[in-house]
DNA sequence: CCAACTGTACTATTTGTCCTAGTACAGTCG
DNA sequence: CGACTGTACTAGGACAAATAGTACAGTTGG
């Protein structure tokens, strides 16, 4: 489990490692029931502080992508988002808008974007999903 | 010309405008040699401060989306992106990557973001390109 | 020409976030 | 017991965001 973080980048590193282990899962290298690296470990590893860390997997868990267990350490969720539908809905509209205005403002036309999205998703198949 | 912005949100308003700018010119409802609202009109209608629409215009023209013209105004640009192909590219597979691992969390599968891509662009086709 | 508008450029202050550092406590597991 | 887990503080430095106020410079239209 090799999660790198850019410390030069504006995005905050909390937020970099947030992303990375949702990206793990969304790929299928991290599956329910896995264990991430320990704070200090993942903190020693990325050479970054161990609060930095834990407040990645504080937002994780708050987000409910994993949990956390004193002692033992923490683990990918089975379950999937818990929001209300309409507020999944929205959500997925502002992600849809964002690529598309921002692709517009690249030099991309619709095809384009159609096929960049095709071509992630057959690259890297999204997991089975587990519907509670 | 009516742009809203939520100071609640998490999001810097500044960044907010642009988005909200870019957003209009990917719908259509801005096209090349439109007139932005002036700093101050601007700043007044939705109750921020003069600076942080400068702020905000001062990031649109660095993306090269306007023209700041003093004494006249700010001006919506013809051109399009002037960055090289292979960092275009990588841009718009990072909004991508972002669109799927957001999208699978948010519980959403293959088929439902290329519908709601699919969905966007129908709605609001992109405006043609006036490509240099 | 002049008045009223444009953007631009400062300085100063406040507020909040990010990150680091250090220490300490509490639960788990072999 | 001992070594590992996460958790919870405090403190401080660095930085970004936003506000407020003032001033200057270019443009436009009456």
């Amino acid at each position: 489990m090799r999660l790198r973080v850019d410390p030069t980048s504006p995005e905050p590193i909390f937020e970099q490692l947030v992303f990375r282990v949702k990206e793990a899962i969304a790929q299928g290298s991290l599956v329910g029931g896995d264990r991430l690296p320990s704070v200090r470990e993942l903190a020693r590893d990325a050479s970054i502080n161990p609060n930095t860390v834990a407040r990645a997997y504080e937002a994780l868990e708050a987000e409910g992508v994993i949990v956390r267990r004193q002692g033992s350490g923490c683990f990918v969720t089975e379950k999937g988002s818990s929001l209300a539908t309409n507020e999944r809905k929205r959500r997925l509209d502002a992600l849809v808008q964002r690529l598309v205005t921002e692709g517009f403002h690249l030099g991309f036309g619709a095809r384009e974007l159609r096929d960049a999205l095709a071509e992630r998703l057959s690259a890297t198949p999204l997991p089975p999903r587990r519907d509670s």
